[in-house]
DNA sequence: CAAATATCCTGATAGC
DNA sequence: TGCTATCAGGATATTT
């Protein structure tokens, strides 16, 4: 599941692929893709002729600027579970199944969205992109601090990981990495925001940032259903640095305990029963 | 208002 | 072997 240094890693793939470069045509395969546009003639007409001067993300959210003319606009994607961005170097590259939008390009290259769950999608909107006012700042933007996560805190009694998931708070992090950060800062993810104190969300903070940070310099984590994979196939080493996540019955590699599997937030969480309390 | 629940969807896996 | 049932999960709408 693509969470930020995932997205990151393909942001930082596409910018080298897209930016300076010119949509030609569009070709759309799934319309549940673009299901936020009520036409699909809106988002092929909206994106040919574009000139991509920028590529940006917020947490999941790619957000690829570009101009059109007089007009400036914004491809926004978000690959949810299972969906990825690929680069063909021609047209006639097979196509992969589940390749719902096709975004040729001047030099001949092609973007190509392949996502075989469909949660993923796509939509054109405004620079301002109000569609996203109600996700919070990016984890690694440096003006999330100790602070952010105090104050976001206040007055709630939801878990540390349903805290550290909710990207109205801090956006980016998902499943793999907020079981990490739990195990790093030494709290169980079960752990109630309102009985974690100042010094300790300081630690939660640091870790964030220090997992987060380490995970983009891996390209992300490549888990053993080999889902995600950066644009031009290749997998992220990350997942060789995961402590609890995904490694239920196997020892810490701090303290030998057996690494234990619950449900927390309505998702799988993995953690030490000694070294997290 | 916050938190829990249902929903979308398909591939992988477990169980027979 | 081959079938069916179950599960996973990000964000959002709905319910509690």
């Amino acid at each position: 599941m693509p969470e930020l240094p995932e997205v990151e890693t393909v942001r930082r793939d596409l910018d080298a692929v897209l930016t300076g470069r010119t949509i030609t045509e569009v070709i759309l395969g799934r319309m549940r893709t673009i299901r936020r546009h009520d036409d699909p003639e809106q988002f092929t007409t909206g994106l040919r002729g574009a000139h991509i001067v920028a590529t940006r993300r917020r947490g999941k959210y790619l957000m690829i600027d570009f101009q059109q003319g007089e007009n400036a606009g914004v491809l926004v994607v978000h690959l949810r579970m299972s969906g990825q961005l690929l680069h063909a170097l021609t047209p006639d590259d097979p196509l992969l199944a589940h390749t719902h939008v096709r975004l040729q390009l001047a030099d001949g290259t092609e973007v190509r969205f392949v996502d075989p769950r469909t949660f993923g999608e796509m939509f054109l909107t405004s620079p301002a992109c109000s569609e996203l006012d109600h996700v919070g700042p990016d984890a690694l933007d440096p003006l999330v601090t100790a602070k952010v996560f105090v104050d976001g805190a206040r007055g709630r009694s939801v878990s540390l990981k349903g805290f550290l998931l909710d990207q109205g708070v801090v956006a980016g992090v998902g499943s793999i990495y907020a079981d990490e950060i739990c195990f790093r800062a030494g709290l169980r993810p079960s752990r109630s925001v309102s009985r974690i104190s100042g010094p300790q969300f300081k630690r939660v903070h640091t870790m964030m940032v220090e997992v987060l940070e380490a995970a983009i310099e891996a390209r992300g984590s490549t888990l053993g259903d080999g889902q995600y994979v950066d644009m031009v196939g290749r997998a992220g080493t990350f997942a060789l640095e995961h402590r609890v996540h995904a490694r239920a019955g196997l020892g810490c590699v701090a303290c030998g305990s057996i690494i234990r599997r619950g449900i927390v937030a309505q998702r799988s969480a993995y953690w030490c029963p000694t070294c997290q309390r």
